[in-house]
RNA sequence: GCCGGUUUAGCUCAGUCCGGUAGAGCAGCUGAUUUGUAAUCAGAAGGUCGGGGGUUCGAAUCCCUCAACCGGCACCA
């Protein structure tokens, strides 16, 4: 016998491999019918798995979203497999897990799916939906399910099959006639996936097994909820974050443009440019309040560096290669655009004889890099082949690791919050096992990274083995206004570069050692963490950040004249304003300056002429205000104040 | 780099299946209008249909090829 504990906590015995099914129907035949699944100490089963152990039993019902989702996406995988092999026979079946808001399953099939097949394979689902078909599962041992799809012709499953490890059971099951093999848990049948609220999205390549060296199977993704109101709330959200896409807004709001004689390489337009000057200036400020010292090195170096460093046989194919055509030159150099800049910094650190009194020696550069990244890898200005990083290198003891780090924790907690992120996620990966450096020094870099950590009270997860070979690091994740995560900050150590480069101090013993190397970003590059920024606030940049601030724009002619001498104000306090004197209606205007998300907008008529105001409208607000020409500048310039600034002069 | 899709006026898109000398809206330009907080009216103009090659009497349309972009995959020091 088995002892069962309910979630209303009553307790009751039932006899050993007694089903949850069972279970059910011995509770009410209502819940028997309704249930999808249940829950064993918090294990996820299938209500038509024998139950061995006693515990605590939950009865899944479609309420329940976290399982009832699961399933439903999970199920919908199979049905869609099952779909696809009824349409066309000869397609090769191969896995589908649970993703995101749905699912996916990958195919093999010498043709690719096309959209009109997209609708055919939904209409099939909803069939097999309709069909209410009973889902069996039967457990087979290893030399039956391989014969199976030896026979059925599914190297695929044979595969996976072969992956499964040799204590788990091999778990069969079907609906109607078709047969997966699958680990469950499912639902009772396929009658109990909602038919109006799922949708088969896109279709894309994939490599089988994620190995680029394997074949590339043909990938349709699906979405699903539980209701049809919650899959079309989905929808609608995808639409929403469509309409935040940088690459739109960078348009529409003339930020910059990418052309094809530059993939991958940004033209800034005033208007972007503008947010990427207040941006730098502000993170200048912030790099000399931490007592950074900002350097420039060179862009073209020669490859013998880059040998020294090891990127060149690392990474060679990623770098832009630059050579000069010297008529006659005996050996032609070849320089590469530089991909990093700590092989530079190392070298400024190198001139001059640096004892242990210079150290921790902070140097930072907005450094630009290029790389070479794969074609298909490019996006907007989220994954670019020319940008520019917050870089920094501190060069300092081992000892000195945790002072630096809570410095920097400090540093990039404040930057994030002046940006609008005000959470973010820690990760701390620690050494893998191809690596340089004593275990003692591991010890105590791992040791340091996560003890300033502590210290500064953030919580933080860790990633055993995933610390690059020269030492261990944290990557700083945080969220936007619509929960997409990003990593943007990062904190290396280093054991390998500076010893690799030759780098030195004299320490207190006279005796010459070896500094840490400390890598560090903040921002990461900087057209990147503008693309985030733009798609975070929609385009609505806080004031200080907004590239157009304020649009003076007249609403008779008799007004120009006035709307000159209120601009050239506004731009004497240091303040991003526009004339508009165009012949155009007020509204029309307000409409266009709206879109084009300028914040504020200052009307001026005869009244505000005559009696020297400003109308004021803010973005998204309906009404305006009067204001004092002086009263209005003074406020801009307020509201314009960086938050650094502001904070230092509050103190 | 791989799979699929896309590329037509500054922008958004129709025309491509079934080859017959390129079309709309908005923007821009010109003129009228002097306007009070999200599109005033009228007129004229604007395109080597991504590049190159081929088939054809004739190609935006069919074929080949290159490129860029989009969605994924792989990659991301």
């Amino acid at each position: 016998m088995i002892s069962l504990t309910f979630p209303d906590g009553a307790s009751r015995d039932y006899p050993s491999g007694t089903t949850a099914a069972e279970v059910a129907a011995s509770i009410a035949p209502s819940l028997a019918k309704n249930a999808i699944s249940a829950s064993l100490d918090g294990r996820h089963i299938d209500l038509a798995w024998p139950i061995e152990t006693s515990g605590a039993l939950a009865i899944n019902m479609l309420k329940d979203a976290a399982p009832a989702l699961e399933l439903i996406r999970h199920d919908l995988a199979h049905v869609m497999a099952r779909a696809v092999q009824e349409l066309w026979p000869d397609v090769k079946v191969t896995i589908g897990p649970v993703r995101d808001y749905g699912w996916f399953y990958d195919f093999d099939r010498a043709e690719p799916f096309t959209p009109d097949d997209l609708a055919a394979i939904e209409a099939k689902m909803r069939q097999i939906i309709a069909a209410r078909d009973p889902v069996r599962t039967e457990v087979w041992d290893r030399a039956r399910a391989r014969a199976h799809y030896e026979a059925a012709g599914e190297p695929f499953k044979l595969e996976l099959l072969d992956r499964i490890p040799g204590d788990e059971p091999i778990r069969m099951y079907w609906h109607g006639d078709w047969q997966d093999l699958c680990r469950g848990p499912h639902l009772q049948h396929t009658g109990q996936l909602p038919a109006d609220a799922f949708k088969l999205t896109h279709v894309a390549g994939a490599y089988w097994l994620g190995d680029a060296s394997r074949p590339m199977l043909q990938r349709i993704y699906g979405v699903a909820f539980r209701t049809k109101d919650e899959l079309k709330a989905h929808l609608t959200m995808l639409e929403e974050a469509a309409k935040r896409d940088h690459r739109k807004l960078g348009r529409e709001m003339e930020l910059f443009h990418m052309q094809e004689e530059a993939p991958g390489m940004v033209f800034w337009h005033p208007n972007g440019w503008a947010i990427y000057r207040e941006l730098e200036a502000y993170m200048r400020r912030r790099q000399i309040a931490y007592g950074y010292k900002e350097i420039k090195t060179p862009q073209v170096v020669d490859r013998m560096l880059w040998e020294r460093s090891g990127h060149w046989e690392a990474y060679r194919e990623n770098m832009f290669i630059v050579e000069v055509d010297e008529e006659g030159a005996k050996e032609k150099r070849i320089n590469a655009l530089k991909p990093m800049n700590c092989p530079c910094h190392v070298q400024v650190y190198n001139h001059g004889l640096k004892s242990y009194r210079d150290l921790p020696l902070r140097l930072a550069e907005f450094g630009s890099c290029h790389r070479y990244e794969p074609s298909g890898a490019m996006h907007g200005l989220m994954r670019v082949r020319g940008f520019v990083q917050d870089d920094a290198h501190i060069f300092c003891t081992e000892d000195q690791i945790e002072a630096e780090c809570a410095a920097f924790l400090e540093m990039l907690s404040g930057v994030y919050r002046d940006l609008g992120f005000e959470t973010f996620d820690i990760k701390l990966s620690t050494r893998p096992d191809v690596r340089v450096g004593s275990d003692a020094i591991w010890d105590k870099a791992e040791a340091a990274l996560a003890g300033a950590i502590d210290k500064a009270g953030y919580p933080y997860e860790v990633n055993p083995g995933d610390g690059a070979f020269y030492g261990p690091k944290l990557d700083f994740k945080l969220t936007d206004a619509i929960g997409r995560e990003w990593q943007c900050g990062t904190f290396q150590a280093d054991f390998n570069l500076p010893s690799r480069l030759g780098a030195e101090y004299i320490g207190p013993d006279g005796a010459t050692h070896t500094p840490v190397m400390l890598h560090r970003a903040i921002l990461g590059s900087f057209e990147r963490f503008l693309g985030i920024l733009i798609e975070n606030y929609a385009g609505k940049l806080p004031f200080w950040l907004a590239p157009r601030q304020v649009v003076v724009a007249s609403i008779v002619s008799d007004a120009d004249a006035y709307v000159e001498e209120v601009t050239a104000a506004l731009r004497l306090a240091g303040i991003r304003a526009e004339a508009d004197t165009r012949n155009e209606k007020i509204n029309y205007k307000v409409r266009e300056h709206s879109l084009g998300k300028v914040p504020v907008i200052l009307a001026v008529g005869q009244r505000e002429v005559a009696e020297r105001t400003v109308s004021m409208r803010r973005l998204d607000q309906q009404g305006s205000r009067s204001l004092a020409l002086d009263e209005v500048v003074a406020c801009l310039r307020d509201e314009a104040t960086p938050p650094d600034l502001r904070a230092s002069a509050a103190k």
